[in-house]
DNA sequence: TATGAATGAGCTTTCATTCAT
DNA sequence: AATGAATGAAAGCTCATTCAT
């Protein structure tokens, strides 16, 4: 089975690993096969292969299969959700104030990136969460729910402007993810299909901004 | 309508097997099994333990372990979509043509249904897309494909009615989808929550309608 | 007597775990291989080669290696020191009370008996307590502690009779326990070797009562 | 006395060696692990992280694992019989001729003392014994064949002298290495206990005088 | 001389699959 | 039809040993 807890997966980085070039390799090798096969039909034979090491390299650093996970994943989830919320939240609270649609389309374009950045990680992580629930429960309580809190707050603030409708926040939020996540899902099943982040962005904030914006007369 | 159906197709499909009563129980137990941990975590004398039969039993009728997952996929593909796109052409053919908001009410009302009634399969399925390209190839294929094209008539039906923006239609019905996603993910990752269907069909029609509804003077 | 007992226990305990004949064979390479060579040196590839079974079925009863030498030794280690603790003692508070010599014949003839029949898993086992300290430990304090009460009672028995030296009961026990190692030890080495178990007790006995007996004038 | 230079002779061969301190420290780490845990079951990086030395330190003055054993075991296994033998008859050729008891009780704290210096080797030698048959064969030939020879001669010795019972030799040499057997294995098994050589060779002597000596009248 | 990354053979263990009963 | 013992290929992993730095 593997990681059992998001906890872990925050304590390591790679930067503090001092990884060397053949270590790197695996690590590269893994994240090609993880997110193509999966986790679980990635042999540790296939990673050497691939990553031209080995068998016994791909354990000198990491541990155990499983610890390669948490090499590729840690790093990853540490990035999902609190710049959405946190560094955004706190980028607004020392700059000029700008209306939603201002705000919509810089968190759209900077996860629409984000995504596409790490659209390989983002796919082994969907993989291990569909398959394991403790992995999703831990998530849920200890990244989900301190963003919601944060971005509750910025939602109120331009429902009191009056600039959006008067819904649940979480509502709302749902309403912004789903929609960016039309764009992004396709791409992860066909990753050889590029985003294109700017038109997506554009398509994303306009139908969002329709769909809970409120026209001033 | 379609949702009634579902059900009583997806046992058809099983009695044409002329499945015993442990030939059945082997599905169910695999059904949970695969769902929860997945189709690579469940070792068939995990499916035999819990299904209460012996593992020979197992591969009596699914000749591998494969051939359950395909059991148990088969008969859900086959109402992803085209049931979704070719009921609802066949109920507009011979009633009277409803407007924009009815049909989505419909439309989504059922898909959430046959999410709800279809859970466990979907996050097999699911499962099944990220890792395994070939599936996903097929399944959008043979799929998704045939169903644009039918409900891009429709949705061009309604353009043309000047009730709905005139987006691409794909683009249309993109949103309608992940909106859906949005209510739908969260039970995946949570299966002991429930779906309120008809609270979520309401929110999903009210926003969808926000987006891309031409409101009449 | 408990002698004749050792084997046959030793084939019920593994009856009760319903054992095929192949994992009978098992069992029998695991004892022989052991014993030779040392738990580490032998591979379960070695244990199947020489079982003429495939290394599946070495897994299919034993979960893991050490669970082959539980096994072996579980049952063993059950009859080293009670059955020459309890059942002499259960045997003399109802009969007739012999003098010490006859004690003392009777148990040396009992536990050689025992040697000789168990010597591979003796083998085993001080193999296993050299180490691995938790199971001396264990061994100690389930085993040795509760027969040396036991035991002590008898001694002083036969010191109030003044049959034997005033003496600290252990330090008799330790002496009539290495003497018969002393016949023991040797076997152990050289497998090939049958204890005499006649002569060898009448030895022992003829010196340890020179040691630690009072002659009556 | 032979028990004052065993210590010392062993520090002389590893000399010879011209071992530098990380060697050394090698070999104190082998030591330690070998007997604590076993030689199979302690790992060449084991004994470098202990050793506070890399792992290519490690191969760099014995060039296999096995080097290291032979080692630490060879100048134990010079010293286990040999000298016993060799240094008291050498002794008593240089000396009046003392009584049995005497000699007995020198023996027999020379050998315990020896037990006690060596006792991490002792417990290796043992196990290596105990799993690898050739090295039984190799120190029974080598060792022991001539050591009873000798000793045979002074039994023979005081026999004549109508001061121990008429027995084989062999047979009385064995009763007095089992007694003390009977004081040293404890401690090989629990190695924090200290063996009181004092009083053990007390009552070895007071025990074996009484089992195989002759009163005089 | 010392290091520790790298190796690869071999170990323990798992598991889909078969087949005699 | 049903069983479950048996299989053996392949998995994850360990570790003695080597060698470039």
């Amino acid at each position: 089975m593997a990681i059992n807890n998001v906890e872990a997966l925050f304590a390591e980085s790679l930067n503090e690993l001092e990884l060397t070039k053949k270590q790197k390799s695996v690590l590269r090798a893994s994240l090609t096969l993880f997110s193509e096969q999966g986790f679980d039909r990635t042999s540790t034979s296939d990673i050497a292969r691939v990553a031209g090491v080995s068998e016994g390299t791909v354990y000198k650093q990491f541990k155990t299969k499983e610890g390669i996970l948490k090499a590729l994943l840690g790093p990853f989830i540490q990035q999902v959700l609190p710049k959405a919320a946190g560094e955004f939240l706190d980028t607004f609270a020392n700059t000029n104030v700008p209306d939603f649609e201002t705000f919509l389309r810089r968190i759209v374009a900077d996860r629409l990136t984000f995504f596409e950045t790490n659209k390989l990680q983002l796919k082994i992580f969907i993989q291990e969460i569909l398959s394991n629930s403790d992995m999703a429960a831990t998530f849920i309580n200890k990244t989900v729910g301190g963003a919601i809190t944060r971005i509750t707050a910025v939602m109120k603030f331009y429902q009191q402007k009056n600039e959006i409708v008067d819904w649940d926040p979480v509502r709302i939020v749902r309403y912004i993810m789903s929609t960016m996540l039309g764009y992004a899902l396709p791409n992860l099943i066909q990753p050889d299909k590029k985003l294109n982040i700017e038109q997506s962005t554009d398509e994303v904030v306009e139908f969002i901004m329709r769909g809970i914006g409120i026209k001033k007369s």
